[in-house]
DNA sequence: CAGGGCCATGTAATCGATTACAACAGGCGA
DNA sequence: TCGCCTGTTGTAATCGATTACATGGCCCTG
């Protein structure tokens, strides 16, 4: 087998023209029986698979979505990503996965260069001019940036907040502290936003103390609070890494978690159900939004199904574990 | 702007043919210096971005590798293939990702559309007639199969197995007790082999309990291992997320790591740092094998360096942390 | 000044499919 | 029997780039 058989052999083999056994591979049921067997006899016999260069080509389609996330590293990510893919999968769709913290240049040809069909934008903070540029269906997932203009996907991240609140305050906590995101992210912002609606609405008290979602942060948020002269016995980290780096900044310290402090995470990544202390936390269905944020931009693809207009949120809830209880009376 | 601007558009608007354009886009140094620069405003003007789709057909490249893992979703993997993205996107490539335990015929044609120029391979369980039958340079990374027939990267498992196994013993354990992986994998069963290796060599005892990397057969594990009559004090379990589920399980139960077991894990995930107690593990370079994997599989695309011909086993080292200690006397 | 070589550029073939349109055969009704 | 319709197949244009080869101008050398 020297080089690769292409739909001239197949042709050649089968006795028929290129343009039949094009029909026959994808519009089986305009081509004669009798030929359609000779047909796929030759593509067996030559082995013949498409070339999806020339099919794109022609047809000006990629099959194919193009994911971008700002760390692909991450779990949080990677199980949504593994959802895209799946649904992607199963429609004959390929999934190309860039990090969108890459080089500005590199970025901004990927939404150019046709080899995707639509993109699903896991980051709120890329350059509103690149991403209103590119000329493709888009959804954003999980974070979103209003100047970007374009339909989402995403949890209800403020009325998430309030349910660990709720249910921090419910426990008897009159006092909380926010470990937050990132104020760069709007994942962050809105957390914090909505803690300090929620701490509000219900009347306790809130106190805040800045973060990143990361475990370093957690841990360091942990060692200032560990501090602080009246310090507050309930705790909600932005994110559950940050849950994790509090929680294991306290265990070095000696502090019990759900005993001295309590603790509520938010993603319910794999882990928090095995943390030890479980973590209380906020779930984030990722799964589910990866597959819902896939199908629909898929829709818009192949069915022409216009992607809705506004950004739609799903409801999150809230996962109590053991790493908190009632507040010390 | 109606339709995109193709290279035809830009050779008119700067006067010029388009094999002119095309050469001043990507030689230009072969193209008159005046030339080059009316092309280059010309490109400006009309917006133009190349059509991928038409360079690939001509050159018979895709410019994209393949990423094949049996599960997107896990952290193991993720980390790997964040490294893999960061190289290829350096190099101009982009990235495919797919669930290889995805329906046979879907992920055949993967290999054979061409639609990657290379496969980077994380599952050592795929069918080796398709594997053998993908017309494209591969590497395997982390797992391999010799029925693949080809050039790997990987940690070295057995060594890596009888660090564990000497640090329990240098703390006096005499009894461990692995916790397997998975015996349809090579990861699982030569890990169940080094372990095996390593007891004998240090003339300690061994015993093995069945499970498959997953938190849930660690916490199965330990419910199992709980009832033992006479239990051993040091456990070594295939993956971290295994020990984490054996850990957790522990503490349910009311059992304390390291003080009435030791645990080691394997992998070194993003966690095992902040888990409560930090994990003992093995430390796997997951960036690097990406990082490595990629720019050989990269090399041997663009430059046409060849492939090393035989598996690349690289040291892993274990990493001493809170879950073990010296066993009781 | 003729001839050779080099440089810059243009012409046109090419990659491998899809698909608009043409052509042809056979069946059927008028 | 003629003409039309339907069903099947072929011819050739097309997608948008790259690149082998041809061309023409210019400079240099003998």
């Amino acid at each position: 087998m020297k080089t690769r058989a292409r739909l001239a052999d197949v042709a050649a083999a089968a006795g028929v023209s290129t343009a039949t056994v094009s029909r026959a591979l994808s519009h089986p049921e305009v081509v004669g029986e009798e030929t359609r067997a000779r047909v796929m006899e030759a593509v067996q016999a030559t082995g013949y698979r498409i070339n999806a260069a020339a099919r794109d080509l022609r047809q000006q389609r990629a099959r194919s979505i193009l994911v971008l996330a700002p760390n692909l590293a991450n779990t949080f990510f990677s199980r949504i990503i593994a959802a895209i893919q799946e649904v992607a999968g199963a429609a004959g769709l390929t999934v190309q996965i860039s990090d969108s913290r890459a080089e500005a240049a590199r970025l901004a040809t990927l939404g150019h260069d046709g080899r995707a069909d639509g993109i699903i934008l896991l980051d709120g903070s890329l350059d509103p001019e690149m991403v209103r540029g590119w000329p493709l269906p888009m959804v954003e997932l999980c974070e979103w940036n209003p100047a970007y203009d374009l339909p989402g996907l995403a949890i209800d991240n403020e009325a998430a907040v309030a349910l660990a609140v709720e249910h921090l305050a419910d426990l008897g906590h009159r006092r909380i502290l926010h470990v937050a995101g990132p104020q760069d992210n709007v994942l962050g912002t809105s957390r914090l936003t909505g803690f300090w609606q929620a701490v509000a609405a219900r009347g306790v008290e809130g106190l805040e103390v800045a973060g990143d979602f990361t475990m370093r942060s957690g841990a360091q948020a942990a060692r200032n609070w560990a501090t602080m002269p009246d310090r507050p016995r309930a705790v909600f980290a932005a994110s559950d890494e940050c849950a994790f780096g509090f929680m294991s900044e306290c265990a070095k310290m000696g502090i019990a978690v759900p005993g001295d402090v309590s603790v509520v995470g938010f993603d319910d990544v794999d882990f928090a159900d095995r943390y030890i202390p479980a973590l209380t936390t906020i779930h984030q269905p990722r799964a589910r939004l990866g597959r819902r944020a896939a199908e629909s931009l898929i829709a818009a693809l192949t069915e022409g199904r216009p992607l809705p207009r506004k950004r739609e949120l799903i409801e999150a809830h809230l996962v109590i574990r053991g790493s908190t209880s009632a507040a010390p009376r």
